[in-house]
DNA sequence: AATCAAAATATTTTCGAAAATTTTATTTTA
DNA sequence: TAAAATAAAATTTTCGAAAATATTTTGATT
């Protein structure tokens, strides 16, 4: 059975699709530059065809534009779209939260449990120093959000979600403030209030804590990136 | 001043693109039904490379699907997906409505005003049997409703939208049940009511008003695929 | 006949050269 | 010198042949 690993093939147009996807969201590229195709295919290591396959299906998602005859570039960061895509993302959680609360069986039960523990053991582990550890923690804190509308039964609701996080994400990804590390602030314990409170079926308080927790997010990168642009604008 | 013309050239991906768009939302292929680029590359004259980032670009927007080295299919439709996506984009764009009449200027009155009589033109102009008046009479009744949305001051809550109306506009594009031509009911006049409610800044009215409009909508709608899926699985 | 392996066919996917277009550099003109 | 015209370079976009992968057909074996 030599060959059986290579089930899950990925095809090399997949491929430099995740690889941009990631490099973009971790802030590898400013936003705005141009994507030039000849240096996209020296790093990624694929030819002309699937690289602007990956570069149309990213700009579908959002994470690049793209101008007839110009070319590809990184879409642009504002405070404008980060304040849009907090208030739209909370709503549309909300909502789902909602639902899920309502709906939701054992299993949901299970996967918020699971995820908030998952969450909770990256967080010990994780370094402020150590780039991979909070990159893996921001995976654990999406899961948990995930994992809390799981059970909202639409998937529309989902896929909307799933795009508006990735709306979102970038804004706190380049070395920004990082979030855990603000004092005022137990991430631990309000993901655990979230949680108590779907679990126990308290929908108005689950969406309150949720609210809130989004807002105070949303305040916290809007100030991290009004302050990048004021360096920005003066150094 | 001979080549002034050739201002806005599509570049040939997406001519590619536009045409398959349009082409999978008038129902010229079956729901699933694989799409083999040796056919599409005759039927819209361009090569391998444009088609597949077309195609690429379609199932991003949800309108095929993909699957690694087994090619595109058109996305499948179904009596859940149909629910789910009406029911979606009534909890989106009543907020949206919200937030317009909140904010709504002139300019956005205006723009009300003027779509809701090019659909009522459209409409005495529009018969049964011609199917370019009909989607003619489709694209009005859709300039509304953006119209109705257009103040809300979220581009995020415009994109969304934006996709869910193209996720049910294959819905009734079949020939199905032409919504207009129910007797009982007369769409100018809930169009005139929520325009009305809209612009005298009656927003719980408005919504109501709106929601019914949608959950009418969606019944017939309902009705109609599940009428279609009953005689496709006996004849 | 049913099952499996192997060859043959069909299809997707990738590559890199060629064509089309934009951008930059250079020259010309007023 | 500034603006316009032209040429050169850089870049995007497209094409079609070649490679990789899936599907069907054929033939051998039990």
């Amino acid at each position: 059975m030599g060959k059986a690993l290579s089930k899950s093939t990925k095809s090399r147009g997949e491929q430099a699709y995740s690889l941009l996807r990631h490099e973009i969201i971790r802030g590898a590229f400013a936003p705005e530059q141009p994507l030039r195709l000849a240096q996209l295919q020296e790093r990624c290591g694929v030819g002309f065809s699937p690289l602007r396959e990956a570069l149309t299906r990213l700009a579908a998602e959002g994470l690049v534009t793209s101008e007839a005859m110009r070319g590809f570039r990184v879409a642009p960061l504002s405070l404008d779209d980060l304040r849009d895509t907090m208030e739209t993302r909370t709503f549309v959680e909300t909502e789902a939260l909602r639902r899920s609360i309502m709906r939701g069986d054992d299993d949901w039960e299970g996967r918020i449990v699971s995820s908030l523990h998952a969450l909770g053991r990256q967080n010990e582990r994780s370094h402020p120093d150590d780039p991979d550890s909070l990159a893996a923690l921001e995976d654990r804190h999406r899961d948990f959000h995930v994992a809390l509308i799981s059970a909202s039964g639409s998937r529309r609701l989902e896929q909307i979600i799933d795009n508006l996080y990735l709306g979102s994400v970038r804004y706190r990804m380049p070395g920004l403030s990082n979030l855990s590390s603000n004092p005022a602030r137990d991430l631990m314990i309000e993901h655990g209030a979230i949680s108590d409170a779907a679990l126990g079926r308290d929908a108005p308080l689950a969406v309150e804590l949720l609210t809130a927790h989004y807002c105070l997010t949303a305040e916290l990168l809007i100030q991290a990136h009004s302050d990048r642009l004021g360096r920005a604008a003066k150094g």
